[in-house]
DNA sequence: ATGGTTGTGGAACAA
């Protein structure tokens, strides 16, 4: 069988959930993870989501910021959500995939939503820059530990870790998101713990591979100045099963978008 | 070098 599992930072889940209806109706993953939902739990739109096939959900919001859901179409088990930083802040949600879902039944899910880090990548000028690393130091002791058997981590990482994961790498070495600092941090946490990146996995750089693109942009497709801010990454036991990774570039077209697009990964189990 | 846009919520802040 087949398993697909999409990240989506959708940037407020009230106003875009049309298109999250799109998506799924377009591209049926089994299990959508969104960031940024911006969105408290008791106004989560669940009726909206009645009759499209994804029934099973949990959430983890909060007032205006921040805020991460899983919808699935097989049962979930056992939400947990971890804090980070002495924060309070909803940038986390796991779930386990239900008997149900067959081959993939047991596996976990995470879903991630790093901090943006503002604009100058100081942690002595700029307290978001240092809770930016802050959480990246705790995911890193975070992931040593809990990752066995098998688990799919997704998310708004909101780090490019490499050199084409951005359009230009000279001319973001010091731009929050491709700084030296932050993408060594993610590629050791990930590789201490044993994720592997799945979109590199099968696309190996050079090949230029973005997920995100500036609302600031005044034509974002032409000038194509992107970033590869999402990413799903797989538990070593699951390696083998990487089938695809696709970024949904035609949906940052779409009216009224979020500024990231889909990513999905598939796996052949 | 700067400023460019969007969302929440109804100003200021986050991205």
């Amino acid at each position: 069988m087949q398993l697909s599992v999409t990240s989506w930072n959708i940037n407020s889940v009230r106003l875009r959930i049309d298109l999250v209806l799109r998506f799924l109706a377009e591209a049926k993953p089994d299990v959508l993870c969104l960031q940024e939902t911006k969105c408290p739990d008791d106004a989560f739109p669940l009726k909206a989501l009645r009759g499209s096939g994804y029934e099973h959900v949990v959430f983890a919001g909060q007032k205006g910021y921040n805020g991460v859901a899983i919808l699935s179409r097989f049962p979930l088990h056992t939400r947990d959500v971890m804090g980070f930083c002495e924060r309070q802040d909803a940038r986390h949600i796991s779930a386990v995939l239900g008997p149900e879902a067959g081959k993939a039944a047991g596996i976990v899910l995470h879903d991630f939503y790093v901090p943006a880090g503002g604009d100058v990548p100081d942690v002595n000028l700029n307290p978001k820059f240092a809770h930016k690393l802050g959480f990246l130091d705790e995911l890193r002791a975070w992931g040593g530990r809990r990752v066995s058997g098998p688990a799919i981590l997704v998310g708004d990482l909101n780090v490019a870790p490499l050199e084409h994961d951005v359009w230009s790498h000279k001319q973001l070495l010091d731009v929050v998101s491709h700084t030296p600092v932050e993408t060594e941090r993610l590629e050791t946490l990930r590789g201490e713990a044993g994720w592997i990146d799945a979109a590199r996995h099968l696309t190996p750089e050079p090949e230029k591979i973005y997920t995100w693109w500036s609302y600031r942009a005044a034509d974002w497709s032409a000038t194509n100045k992107g970033r590869r801010l999402d990413h799903a990454w797989v538990s070593p036991d699951l390696k083998d099963t990487v089938r695809r990774v696709e970024v949904a570039r035609h949906a940052r077209g779409w009216e009224r978008p979020s500024d990231h697009a889909p990513v999905t990964l598939t796996l052949d189990l």
